[in-house]
RNA sequence: GUCCCGUUCGUCUAGUGGCCCAGGACUCAGGAUUUUCAUUCCUGCAACAGGGGUUCAAUUCCCCUACGGGAUGCCA
């Protein structure tokens, strides 16, 4: 075994990338960046009953839209392959046998009918929860002999009833447990598929896993884990627990109050970048005040020792303000990529030069890349007016003025703010109009709203056409 | 219930014994700039969960309590 530093995201597919899931990826993503280690993903499809057709391919596009590239992987390959656990399930089998033969593992046969019953009596009178190892002491001879006349069965972990276990986690630094809290966990399930625990730790071996950084939750399922290593006479990676990722509500965050999965983000209009740089924040900081990281920075400035311990609540007003960062500070070409597709989707075809002029009107006024779309409505679509509105709009001084503007604005060659605004000047003196009753009927007529941009940009962005019509409409 | 982990402005956080009557960011409020809007800039509101210790000195160290979360599965 090398001493090279390698991290491994290892989610389950279940259908989609979780936030949750995208930080546990960019940490270890990050770390393996910063000390010039490997970032390996590991598919951890072990449960059958969870399988997701085309999961994981979109969890690997999805990864790959926000940079994350695996170094090794099921799309990457490696020297580690198989990536999926569901194809190495004989590995896991016969590791479990290993620990069989030495004692350190037995066969149990109890139904899942009877576990239920035994976790319901223990809730009742109180006891704490957990497998009260009922099979252990079926003679392994006998237990073999039951297993191979068909009779279903699991292969459970026998773990020390009393004494303590340690460990120093990069994060929360030295944590204990009592063993009589720990049960007898399933390694192998009656359908031959091993369980998280003994694949986790087989996998993180074989594939040489020098840190395991992944979600608080699985703290206390660590003791397990040192157990089983132990127990083959491996060394344990180094453990990096992350805190939660909360609700508003404090809760663990989740489907039901909001969406979790980045693909939803990104399909509102959510840039990869602003998702990164929001999502590295939940728990970690940088030493100094600044928060605005693009991917390539945070290679460099991450650090697992400056991770918090505390759970991070989800505000998505922050992402949106993140979001609004990206839009107006990034490169104009690079927000045209990302917002295309949207204004295409909205608007159908728009030519490349008014594309790239609405795009760049609208990224300061938008959070997200739809809210973009909207801002640019106005402009793409049939102005629609209130009867205040269309009283002002019809006002006689209004309808001379657009006349006057009608047969202006086409001589005007070409536009430009100083020729609209010497038209703006010559209409206030012609009619003897100024404020609100030279601008807002212009603006009305022309934009929909008495506020927006400059009325050179109105005109340019609907185009001199519709700009005419739309004057033409409140002569007649 | 039991075990584990956690607790600084509403939210994300800085802070490792004196620099802190606690700093930054989001939100919110007010102001400046802009014909208006958006952007930008400035100002303001707002927190060390509570109680005991230790110390000349605690946000920082220890203990207790409270609260929150996680785990307690043939799910990961």
């Amino acid at each position: 075994m090398s001493d090279a530093i390698r991290v491994r995201f290892a989610p389950s597919p279940t259908g989609y990338l979780h936030v949750g899931g995208l930080r546990t990826a960019l940490y270890n993503y990050l770390y393996a960046r910063k000390v010039g280690g490997r970032f390996i993903l590991r598919i951890e499809d072990t449960d059958q009953e969870r399988y997701v057709e085309g999961a994981v391919e979109n969890l690997i596009n999805t990864l790959d839209i926000v940079g994350l590239k695996p170094d090794e992987g099921p799309a990457t390959g490696g020297d580690f392959a198989p990536y999926y656990q569901s194809q190495r399930t004989e590995l896991y089998r016969n590791y479990a046998a290993e620990l069989v033969e030495k004692g350190a593992a037995y066969y149990c046969f109890c139904s899942s009918e009877e576990l239920d019953a035994m976790r319901e009596e223990q809730q009742q009178e109180g006891y704490v929860t957990g497998y009260d190892g009922r099979c252990r002491n079926i003679a392994p001879a006998e237990a073999k002999k039951r297993a191979a006349d068909g009779e279903p069965y699991v292969i459970r972990l026998k773990t020390p009833d009393e004494g303590e276990v340690f460990f120093y986690d990069i994060v929360r630094e030295k944590v204990t447990f009592n063993w009589d809290m720990v049960d007898d966990q399933v390694l192998i399930k009656s359908d031959g598929f091993p369980t998280y625990h003994l694949a986790n730790v087989v996998d993180d071996h074989l594939m040489e896993i020098s840190h395991v950084i992944r979600g608080e939750e699985w703290l206390s399922s660590v003791p397990k884990h040192l157990f089983l290593y132990e127990q083959f006479g491996w060394k344990p990676p180094k453990m990096a627990h992350l805190p939660l990722l909360l609700n508003p509500d404090k809760s663990k965050l989740s489907k039901r109050q909001g969406d979790v999965a980045v693909e939803d983000y990104l399909a509102k209009g959510f840039l990869p970048s602003a998702m990164i740089n929001f999502v590295v924040l939940l728990g970690w900081h940088a030493a100094g005040d600044r928060e605005i990281f693009s991917l390539a920075e945070l290679e460099k400035e991450f650090s697992l020792k400056r991770v918090n311990k505390a759970g991070a609540v989800f505000d998505i007003e922050k992402l949106r303000w993140m979001n609004g960062q990206y839009l107006k500070n990034e490169p104009l070409a690079e927000i045209i990529k990302f917002a295309r597709p949207f204004f295409l989707e909205r608007f159908g075809d728009i030519e490349e030069d008014r594309l790239s002029r609405l795009i760049d009107y609208a990224r300061p006024r938008a959070a997200t890349l739809i809210e973009m779309t909207e801002e640019c409505l106005p402009f793409m679509q049939k102005l629609e007016y209130s009867a205040e509105d269309r009283a002002l709009l019809e006002e006689e001084t209004s309808k001379a003025m657009f006349s006057f503007w009608l047969e202006e604005l086409s001589l005007q060659k070409p536009l430009t703010a100083e020729s609209v605004n010497a038209l703006l000047k010559a209409t206030s003196e012609k009619f003897d109009l100024k404020g609100k009753m030279l601008y807002s009927p212009l603006r009305l007529a022309l934009f929909g709203t008495e506020h927006g941009p400059d009325l050179l940009q109105i005109i340019e962005l609907s185009g001199l056409q519709t700009s005419l019509k739309r004057l033409q409409i409140w002569t007649d």
